[in-house]
DNA sequence: GGTCTGGATTTTGTATCCAATATCCGTTAA
DNA sequence: TTAACGGATATTGGATACAAAATCCAGACC
């Protein structure tokens, strides 16, 4: 028995025992256990660099290792794991140099997709993001750091939805995953950085009042300062720079 | 037996049955299928929304539904084919829209690209580029469409792999994929248009003298032709814009 | 003592089998 | 005639079983 990692591993929705299914699961199982796996990457319960055992994580979740498989394809293409041939998987790891560029990315396509859709954002559109930084600051604020990756990624939907540019959209929701990793990984020591929080307003204000340039501007060095921030950190924390 | 789709199909390396395997074919089956059917959409020979049976696909290489489903995974991780829940696999298809998306993104992300590559680019890698470009050039004028893909590709990691930007680099593999597929659909109509054989040679002249600005400024006016000139030939061939 | 070899064990890869779901088609009732 | 129901068929999803590859470890040889 190689049980026990996290208490939630088990409680997956639609295991081999299933009773009551309300509101059938329409997810597949290899979705499901790749948001599962997905989410212990991202919050670190998997650190970097650890090898996964296909056989270990079936039984945890109670399954065969089929689906294990075909989720550890999806999160390969995703970035998230590293599939080698006959040697299992590893949490992928990056390199410093890696992660500035991985902010890089943001910054390219989120200013992209800022820039096209101020001009035809809805007062709506722009309260929700409002609602939605509200939120995330309660729970900011409360130091309930659980939801801050769900909350910063529908934070960014509402921003960017306007645009209609899915493929972009989805692109870059792709590269935030791997950055709000490492973001998370910081977050309790990057509390202290409280400019972030006006930043936000003053992003969702210039956007209102139509400063195209302006809010670009604001948004790159927004991302760009947190960007420099979590290297500097990361890097007195592993000096070798691997 | 629903055999016989092309004549390739069945000739996969390492299929059951095999015999002389040398120099041991490190990949596994499911990339061999993945690349295979990759190259067969990007091709046309499989058409957008066409639907794919895996026991077909499974018959036709000769191996299990197993490997075929992993590929399809991958393919779908790619954007290339859409897997839907109990229902199988289809070609991606994309609206006009989509489409020129696509071209904007590889702009995006070309660009980017070419402005970090430029003032690191060696004589040597700046020859390489010529040499492929004399290649393809040759293989377009004796009509040899066959090879366009994989020159294409070469010419493009060439190009940026300066940069040292691995991730850019493969997220803009993965877009050009998908523009090289509508390329490839239109590359005969598309032979009209020579005024892109100069602007190639004219992009690495510039990048040669260092000019960045107008190297990059000339390199998305040459993808946005392209984009204009592809949408126009698509727009006429399917009127109802789907 | 260190390195290489050969088997035992572990882990992944593929095939086959069974179950679940969707699709198709004929029938029935309004 | 048309729409809805229900069963037959086709197709995908998951589990188990088996094969191949890699890793580990002990022993022999240099």
């Amino acid at each position: 028995m190689t049980h026990g990692r996290t208490a939630t591993a088990s409680a997956i929705p639609g295991g081999r025992e299933m009773g009551a299914k309300r509101a059938i699961s329409r997810q597949s199982l290899p979705d499901v256990i790749a948001s599962d796996l997905r989410e212990r990457i991202l919050s670190g319960d998997l650190a970097e660099g650890e090898t996964i055992r296909q056989e270990a994580l079936a039984e945890e979740y109670d399954v065969s290792r089929m689906p294990v498989r075909e989720a550890l394809k999806q999160l390969d293409a995703e970035g998230l794991v590293h599939l080698a041939n006959n040697r299992g998987a590893t949490v992928t790891e990056h390199s410093l140099g890696e992660i500035a560029e991985i902010f890089d990315l943001r910054t390219l396509l989120e200013v992209d997709l800022f820039r096209r859709a101020i001009p035809v954002m809805t007062a709506a559109q722009l309260g929700l993001c409002q609602d939605i930084l509200t939120q995330m600051e309660a729970s900011y604020n409360a130091n309930d750091v659980s939801q801050w990756g769900a909350l910063n990624q529908r934070f960014h939907a509402a921003l960017y939805g306007a645009a209609g540019r899915n493929l972009t959209n989805e692109m870059l929701h792709r590269v935030a995953l791997q950055s709000d990793r490492y973001i998370r990984m910081h977050l309790s020591v990057m509390k202290q950085r409280e400019p972030a929080r006006k930043e936000h307003r003053e992003l969702l204000k210039l956007a209102q009042a139509g400063q195209v340039d302006a809010a670009c501007a604001l948004l790159a060095q927004h991302i760009g300062r947190a960007k420099e921030q979590l290297l500097t950190l990361m890097a007195d924390r592993r000096p070798g720079q691997p």
